[in-house]
DNA sequence: TTGTAAGCGTTATCAA
DNA sequence: TTGATAACGCTTACAA
């Protein structure tokens, strides 16, 4: 490749007959210039397509680059882009830029991208947290300073400020409309008992049973991450010898692939309520009972936590809970047989 | 904050008493070093929570850092999110780590954008440009031996490598197949005409109404790019002396916003096509026919292109197409009334 | 096997 | 108003 050599500070002040440091001084309007040296400087700097090095900038000034790295499993699943969203119009304000990396929802990419994002030394860190990640080294770097924030997940082995959904009692509200619904067969598809979310969200489906006095049956327990998993899991829940009447899906893919399950077996008699909700919930047929979660507010709430950490907000670690929302739409309420 | 500083290597060093340089041979694996010597510096660099400089490390090297920026319109919106997923995988493969921004699709945040990744010396650029940008200045990185691939979008004003789908032929298919079904008059709903995708589509959609000799009406195309205004749209197309009996709706949200438009007018008799695949296109009802993008292999795509360019490539640019794929479902072969 | 000197591109400090 | 010098943390090239 060409690699031509980029025009550093120095070439743009041999062409202008000054010291790097002049042009370092109209760079950052840093102290005083001459309006003619200055006006000379900026040609100079125009004709050689001069690009400030921020490493090197960086580097010198000690200071953390201005970005905000933030890690979330998937990049795919809109619940966490839209995460994102919240987290990049809250920085934004203050002049920092967010930067994202997908773990794959594996603790040694999590590391990995950590380690890349410490590297490049940013100005704080967010984290969706993948099962079986050990946080506790980061307890080092929070201590030198650095903001780190969990997000939608808490952390492993590691008291940190952290944002959630209030998994537990959304669940659980969610799961006591089946119930009032007559509903005592209700299944529950989640992700990965490791998973924090689908822990605290089971822990919800167990408290709305115990509440209600309704015995609570482990094969009405499935694992259904992804749609065709939630999808398969939904058929086998339906064709025991007591079949659920009723489904809880513990997150949106599962919603997702619940729904596609019981379009494929042509049933209409299951009532279903998914936690987490969907742009076309209220068209399908049933439309769909959800449980809603907030994600935006999540990711602006985690960068305000970490904004008043840059602030110098000294205070122990905080745990912000988003309530959740209970939307009845119809698939929540349908009668079991 | 208590910003205590971070150990360097020569405070590695110290400890251990050693020189930088050996530190910095164990933390490359690069020439010898004696086991004990060795053994001594890994426990003083756990010891001191020792996390090697990135920054100071590129610098010196020259070498550009060792990630790929990638430039979205929306982290909230699935496409781009796939999208994404498709280059980090192919990334990942290679050692680089993806991070990405998101433009918000303004001209003015992508610009921005840019910026800050050419500051931090990326290893390549691939950008999915928002409408309105001047990517001329562009033109000069690329000179420099930056790879720098469009995606999704062409660039304005520059002719360079670029990823896009069939939008053309893709968008005549999706509206030949409801001429085929006794559609005439057949509305268009989809982005801001300033966007590259709405323009390529909406060509195909002229195409296929010029190859059935039918006359183009300015009043059934309607502009709709978020849920709620594809929504409205819709229902403004059916309202007229001469309404619309067929929707084609150019990208995934605008199918979503007249789906739910539809829905809430009670419509099941109006023939639908989108362009780009929805999870829950077979489960409503009608189901829906769509035009299917492959995001993940134009990430893919992209990715490849910038990588070859990386290992020397210097052929002209040049521009990949991703087919499209009709999947009929039924919603697209409703008939007219 | 280890060390020394120099330098990457920038800015802080002090002097002119 | 400008410049000279050193330094940020690291690696390269060479020497010991």
């Amino acid at each position: 490749m060409s690699k031509v050599r980029r025009a550093t500070m120095s070439d743009v002040a041999r062409e202008v007959g000054v010291t790097a440091k002049t042009v370092s001084r109209v760079v950052n309007d840093d102290g005083p210039v001459a309006a003619e040296t200055r006006a000379r400087i900026l040609e100079a700097m125009g004709k050689l397509g001069f690009q400030p090095n921020l490493m090197a900038r960086n580097m010198r000034v000690g200071a953390r680059d201005s970005t905000v790295g933030l890690v979330i499993p998937d990049m795919g699943n809109p619940f966490f882009g839209t995460v994102a969203g919240g987290v990049e119009n809250a920085v934004r304000a203050r002049g920092l830029t967010l930067i994202v990396g997908s773990s794959e929802e594996t603790a040694e990419r999590e590391r990995s991208l950590i380690s890349t994002f410490l590297a490049r030394r940013v100005t704080a860190l967010l984290i969706v947290p993948s099962a079986g990640g050990d946080h506790r080294p980061l307890r080092a770097e929070r201590a030198a300073g650095l903001p780190i924030v969990f997000l939608d997940r808490l952390a492993g082995g590691l008291t940190a400020d952290s944002v959630v959904s209030s998994n537990r009692e959304g669940a659980r509200a969610g799961v006591a409309q089946l119930i009032r619904h007559g509903h005592r067969r209700i299944a529950f598809i989640g992700d990965h008992p490791a998973l924090y979310t689908r822990r605290e969200r089971f822990q919800g489906y167990r408290d709305a049973l115990a509440e209600a006095g309704i015995p609570f049956d482990r094969d009405l327990v499935e694992i259904g991450h992804d749609h065709e998993a939630a999808a398969a899991a939904v058929t086998r829940l339906l064709d025991g010898r007591e079949p659920a009447t009723a489904v809880f899906a513990a997150n949106n893919f599962a919603s997702t692939g619940v729904i596609l399950g019981l379009a494929r077996l042509g049933r209409r008699d299951v009532a279903v309520v998914g936690f987490d909700d969907l742009p076309l919930a209220e068209v399908l047929e049933p439309a769909l009972t959800v449980v809603a979660q907030d994600p935006a507010a999540m990711g602006r709430a985690a960068a305000e936590l970490m904004m008043a950490r840059l602030d110098g907000e000294r205070s122990k670690a905080r745990t912000v809970v988003i309530p959740t929302r209970l939307i009845a739409r119809g698939s929540g309420e349908i009668p079991p047989p």
